[in-house]
RNA sequence: CGGGGCGUGGCGCAGUUUGGUAGCGCACAUGGUUUGGGACCAUGGGGUCGUAGGUUCGAAUCCUAUCGCCCCGACCA
């Protein structure tokens, strides 16, 4: 390809609106253009790292027995509604009517399209398992788009569905998806972890997330060196904590601490840690018909997890009660709720603050904390379960080693579906007994754009994306420092020629610009190598061959370059 | 949806407080000088100041409404 040519308009500055190094780059770089919050033009830069991941994902997706389909953007309400999703699924789904009135949304994912497909023309035992999938654009309504191509509102996506006889046919499904899935992001040339994570409202048994390690990222992931366990936050567990060990538990005295809100405020008040007060939240549990208002008690140094909450209620939404509701429940001004007496609405406790002894906590009044407090003694729990967001240092669940903490962009994603879908809508087969059984589904998801965007926010300096070489919309660019030179324009073409005949994507920058522009310019689209052509090496008449990466620069014969720009791309496919 | 911010040429911004008929840098075009890390000089083209009402002799500027965009939060494969 000509620079000349090439529909990649560079920017100097970075537009406003741009956040995050991958919105900026890729902006500035010419990939991609913005056409509404969430909706962007894919340019001939991205369109082919696009294709490359996609080449990446058809190969592993084909090798796993997946069996690529294109499915409708365009789905009637009916089928929504049977699964029940038209209504669940909320304001995220785009709908719209057509010219007779009838329903339709634009599709968001695609298990209703599948297994309405499924259903039909699966029958017996002998049809399963199938593995299919595709590579398709979809609509999500988005609260709030972001972060450039992270956050979408129209995206594409690879799907694939997995149908199986049982749950070891779906264990295999899933292993294998899980297999190619860590296939695909190694060639793509990413650093990510799969970690365990919410399955939410998609249901299921079990799920994991692809998490490309990055400090924009969305997610927060706590992982362990020590063995493989990594699961995202939501999720994310520490070992059980010991019996505290000697202290002896004294009698309960309520002390007064005007004024004394936060734990903050009430560890260096009172003089004690953190991990000696007991943290007591009032929420509100929203259920499809009715609301319950809960207490939740987590040590002072921790947060609740939300998410945690959440399914242990098997509440639709949960939220933290207000003032009011709170004085109510309590008795007092926030800041002073506690478990001792508080029998207006039952309390959960997180595991760790059973075993506080001498625990301090508030008194249910305005400026007042009891000390002293023991479970059991003083007060009990509804309900002991896990509600607490790890943090690092936490021993590992599995081995006890400390956990760490990072962030990360999710790009994939699989779920083992089991028969939520296939029962709603009525997916089954006859087993080889005759008996008719739903079909065991699996999802398995991965963000195409969002992996490119992903990839540059791992894979940058300040002059710009750095590309892996499997995902580089070309190789290498060769740039003649001075094109009007005659010299310099036909060794420039020869080995343009050489390269294409040897069929390595290449670039060349035949504009009449400086050398300055053409290296910035090279530098912020992040080929993975330059060759330049100039009187400098010309003179000893070799040729420069730069890399990206790290600036390592190789002076050689003319003769060598196409070998030695073949060896260099070789060696850096993953 | 709650909080905050912003809409002025393709991009980045000034001008708005104090109303007087739009400006700077980049980019673009032409000519010249340059040419190994975003050159310089000269000339030039391009803007209903998001939109619609209103106030006023006069509105980018004041008022009202509305649309769009960004950030934080809630939410979310």
């Amino acid at each position: 390809m000509r620079m000349s040519k090439l529909f990649a308009p560079t920017l100097r500055e970075v537009p406003a609106e741009a956040e995050v190094v991958s919105h900026q780059y890729l902006l500035r770089a010419g990939y991609i253009r913005k056409t509404a919050a969430g909706v962007y033009s894919y340019l001939p830069l991205a369109w082919r790292v696009l294709h490359k991941i996609e080449a990446i994902v058809r190969q592993e997706m084909d090798r796993a027995d997946g069996q690529e389909v294109l499915l409708p953007v365009l789905h009637p309400a009916e089928l929504w509604q049977e699964s029940g999703r038209w209504d669940v699924y909320g304001k995220e789904l785009f709908r719209l009517k057509d010219r007779h009135e009838r329903d339709f949304c634009l599709g968001p994912t695609h298990e209703e399209i599948i297994t309405a497909l499924a259903r039909g023309e699966v029958s017996s035992w002998r049809d399963l398992p199938k593995r299919i999938y595709q590579i398709q654009t979809k609509f999500r309504d988005e609260i709030r788009p972001r972060l450039g191509l992270i956050r979408c509102r129209e995206f594409i996506m690879k799907d694939l569905y997995s149908f199986d006889r049982d749950e070891e046919g779906l264990a295999n499904s899933y292993q294998a998806m899980y297999e190619a899935y860590s296939r695909i992001f190694t060639r793509c040339g990413l650093k990510f972890r799969a970690v365990e994570a919410d399955s939410g409202a998609i249901g299921g048994t079990g799920s994991h997330e692809f998490i490309v390690l990055a400090e924009t990222g969305e997610s927060v992931i706590a992982y362990c060196e020590a063995c493989n366990y990594a699961a995202n936050l939501e999720r994310a567990i520490t070992a059980p904590v010991t019996e505290a060990a000697g202290e002896e538990q004294l009698p309960m005295e309520k002390v007064s601490t005007p004024a004394q809100h936060t734990i903050e405020e009430v560890t260096s008040f009172l003089q004690v840690a953190a991990k000696k007060l007991v943290k007591t939240l009032i929420y509100r549990a929203i259920y499809r018909d009715r609301e319950q208002l809960v207490a939740v008690a987590v040590r002072g140094d921790r947060d609740v997890n939300e998410i945690k909450l959440k399914n242990a209620l098997d509440a639709l939404e949960i939220e933290l009660a207000d003032a009011a509701t709170v004085e109510e429940v309590t008795g007092a001004p926030v800041g002073f709720a506690g478990p001792v007496g508080l029998n207006k609405v039952s309390i959960m406790a997180d595991p760790e603050v059973i075993v506080i002894v001498n625990a301090v906590v508030g008194a249910n009044e305005a400026d007042a904390h009891l000390i002293n407090v023991n479970y059991g003694r003083d007060w009990t729990a509804s309900q002991v379960i896990d509600l607490k967001n790890v943090t690092a240092g936490d021993p590992c669940p599995h081995c006890s080693a400390s956990l760490k903490t990072t962030r990360g962009i999710e790009v994939g994603h699989i779920f083992k579906l089991g028969t939520k879908y296939s029962s709603a809508l009525k997916a089954t087969y006859l087993d080889e007994s005759g008996q008719s059984r739903y079909i065991i589904m699996g999802s398995y998801g991965i963000g195409i754009p969002r992996t490119m965007a992903a990839a540059v926010e791992q894979c940058h300096d300040k002059d710009g994306i750095i590309w892996p070489v499997p995902i580089a919309p070309y190789h290498v660019t060769i740039v003649p420092v001075n094109y009007k030179d005659d010299r310099q324009r036909q060794l420039a073409e020869e080995i343009y020629a050489e390269l294409m005949a040897a069929g390595v994507e290449t670039i060349i920058d035949d504009r009449d610009e400086r050398a300055g522009v053409k290296f910035k310019d090279a530098d912020l689209m992040g080929f993975p190598l330059r060759i330049t052509v100039g009187p400098r090496s010309l003179n000893e008449g070799k040729i420069e061959l730069r890399l990206r990466a790290d600036g390592t620069t190789w002076l050689v014969d003319k003769t060598e370059v196409v070998t030695k720009v073949q060896t260099e791309i070789a060696a850096r496919q993953p």
